[in-house]
RNA sequence: GGGGCGGUAGCUCAAUUGGUUAGAGUACCGGACUGUCGAUCCGGUGGUUGCGGGUUCGAGUCCCGUCCGCCUCGCCA
């Protein structure tokens, strides 16, 4: 075959005058009869090509006289396609048309002297063009490799790439060690539901595919690796969301002999350098929220504060109102601490502008938004201006106006706001309004572009997490982070001492933990870990594992951490995520060059499938799934 | 598992209250054309309206089921 010479986005004018060849596919082509362009197009760029019978004549390529040259050369041109594969040779040379300034080899063209059909297209089933109608998502995967074709693709893998390098120039420039862990690794069934994998020699077991390396890098660091990174794929058989998928990558960090300090200086260093590198801007110091913080004011442990908006806790006012919905959920665990979870609240959210923008459709909508939060519905006020002075209307604006001087102060009211209300206990109310508040800023407009369109970004750590959690079916505690996250320094005794019964205690006890969030989305998370025997055991202990279970579960842990282990603490950054974010995407399938669908389902390969039994049998498995008993099918092919 | 939206030529879409032979652009095929660059002009092929039932004189349209895609709640230590 003709092997090029050069790539289609090289070619200037200093070039005028060479012989040089191209292979590429066919980008679009022009054919006025006996004089056919070509754009023909590679990773690198476009380059017009021109089949001329005058020169083609002169060359010898085409028959004298005939006019319609169906054989040799331009007859093979003429049949030049979208997509077909060709390698040509020709004369660069100054465009006798003008100039093209939409390309930067706009200025030539190659007249071709020789074509070579590497490879006929079938006509494909969408043209890999930015310009055109998007093919539905489903054709889009179903013939991934066309799509990737798209420039707006290219960008995407090239963007990747470049993370990459981007992220391992700072890591390993800071002293990482960059190693990798096992994929068939062994089963820990708390928290993400897992891909199992059986095993052939060990008949009736089975591998978990890993949902993070965690335990592997904690021992590395038992290892004295010091620091480590990977850039590691993981793997929770969990329901996709449009930031979500089944498989995803992650940056895996682990540091030795730190603590949280440290350890957050190191990662800030990082997200300075990505996106210097990545988009030249300079994240300024971070700014450091703590979970309650964020909680109170945002609703949520991701806050974006692209937008204030702010979430008020106007409990002690609400008690003094008349209004029922106010006063029975205050009623809730009232004698139970400030911020604990079952105790009643009252929060409201001042909409400024609300009184004309959310109709009374709008603000009945928000009742069933947050219903299904867990919480009664949501109380609405319009704040309005009256000849009389300023005055609460519609709602529950009887309850307010007797305390109406306390409101205004307590909200900041100016009038044509609206406030919306939420009473119920701290944690479904807190949740509620968290939800409620993210979706009126986008009803009122208030959401800047993405960081990549020119918005703001806003980085923020999240710290002090809380240690545990109730699980709400079963009432049990659950780490909140992993049973492996330390308590935050000044609270190990606090937590070592506290009863095992004691709910509220437990609950009050803070983590070393720290999320790296940006305009809302959480980009990283980590924690110091338990080096402390006695701490780990209280874990354990909180979380009903007896000591024979949890060494049953995680004795190689416990093992290496009984033989010389330096306190550690660790990150992870959600590397599809990041990528999103330098290019303004809201969809993670967009940043993933072969992802899955809501079902987990590769429609270009049609993973998973069905194994004949004798594969099965020699795994030891039996499947109970019966393809009779239900109409249900294997996807269609 | 729950809720919502969608599925009509290869592709992107249209089709009035349920009413004649389901249309357009593009791609594809054929023809014309020597300076285009979203080439242009002329002609043509192409449809079990995702699939299966039902209602009706009549269904792309209404009803039920089902499959697939997307969004979302649950879930995601």
């Amino acid at each position: 075959m003709i092997l090029r010479t050069h790539n289609c986005g090289e070619l200037r004018e200093s070039h005028v005058g060479q012989t040089v060849s191209l292979n590429g596919w066919v980008n679009s082509y022009r054919d006025h009869g006996n004089l056919i362009f070509i754009d023909l197009r590679d990773r690198f760029g476009l380059t017009q090509l021109v089949f001329d019978p005058d020169d083609a004549n002169a060359a010898g390529l085409a028959v004298a006289g005939d006019k319609h040259a169906h054989t040799g050369m331009m007859g093979l041109a003429d049949k030049l396609r979208n997509e077909d594969v060709v390698a040509v040779t020709g004369l660069v040379r100054v465009r006798r048309g003008g100039e093209n300034p939409k390309l930067p080899t706009g200025k030539i063209e190659i007249v071709v002297t020789s074509l070579e059909v590497l490879n006929k297209t079938e006509n494909p089933p969408f043209l890999p063009d930015d310009n055109a109608a998007l093919p539905n998502e489903e054709l889009r995967l179903k013939y991934r490799y066309l799509d990737l074709r798209r420039p707006a693709m290219q960008r995407v893998l090239a963007t990747r790439s470049r993370a990459y390098k981007v992220t391992r120039d700072y890591f390993h420039n800071n002293g990482f060690l960059e190693v990798e862990t096992p994929i068939l690794y062994k089963s820990t069934p708390e928290g993400a539901r897992e891909f199992l994998v059986p095993c052939r020699n060990v008949p009736g077991n089975f591998y978990a595919l890993p949902q993070s390396p965690q335990l592997f890098k904690q021992i590395l660091m038992v290892a004295n690796a010091d620091r480590y990174m990977q850039i590691c794929r993981c793997f929770r058989d969990e329901d996709p969301r449009a930031d979500r998928q089944p498989e995803f990558t992650q940056i895996d960090l682990e540091m030795s002999f730190v603590r949280r300090e440290q350890l957050m200086q190191m990662m800030e260093g990082f997200v300075r350098h990505f996106w210097k590198e990545m988009l030249g801007y300079t994240v300024p110091p971070l700014q450091r929220m703590s979970y309650r913080d964020a909680m109170e004011k945002y609703g949520i442990d991701r806050p974006d504060t692209r937008y204030d908006l702010f979430i008020h806790d106007i409990s002690e006012l609400a008690a003094r109102t008349e209004f029922a919905v106010f006063r029975n959920a205050l009623e809730k665990g009232k004698d139970r601490p400030k911020f604990n979870s079952k105790r009643g609240v009252v929060k409201a959210i001042r909409v400024p502008g609300g009184a004309e923008k959310l109709t009374r459709k709008i603000t009945d909508g928000y009742s069933d938004f947050a219903k299904p939060f867990g919480v009664g519905g949501v109380a609405t006020v319009k704040y309005i201006a009256d000849p009389a002075g300023p005055k609460f209307d519609t709602g529950c604006a009887k309850f307010l106006e007797p305390l109406k001087a306390d409101f205004v102060a307590a909200l900041g009211l100016q009038p044509g706001d609206t406030v919306l209300f939420i009473a119920d206990a701290y944690a479904p109310a807190t949740k509620a309004i968290g939800e409620l508040r993210q979706k009126v800023a986008r009803d009122m407009g208030m959401v800047p572009p993405h960081g990549a369109q020119g918005g703001p970004w806003n980085f923020l750590w999240v710290v002090d997490f809380p240690m545990f959690e109730k699980n709400k079916e079963t009432g049990k505690w659950i780490a909140m982070h992993h049973p492996f996250t330390a308590p935050r320094d000044d609270q190990r005794d606090l937590f070592v001492n506290a009863g095992v019964e004691d709910d509220d205690a437990i609950e009050s006890i803070v983590s070393a933990g720290y999320d790296i969030v940006l305009n809302g989305s959480e980009i990283a998370g980590g924690s110091v870990r338990i080096h402390d025997k006695a701490v780990q055991a209280k874990v354990f202990q909180l979380l009903g594992l007896s000591p024979e279970q949890a060494k049953e579960k995680f004795s190689f842990l416990l093992e290496a951490l009984s033989y010389g282990a330096p306190p550690h603490a660790g990150i992870a950054f959600g590397f599809d995520r990041l990528i999103m974010h330098v290019l303004g995407t809201e969809n993670i399938r967009d940043v993933i060059a072969f992802p899955k669908t809501q079902i987990g389902q590769d429609l270009m390969t049609r993973a998973p499938s069905f194994v004949p039994d004798k594969q099965l049998a020699d795994v030891h498995v039996k499947s109970t799934f019966d393809p009779n008993a239900q109409a249900q099918q294997p996807a269609k092919a």
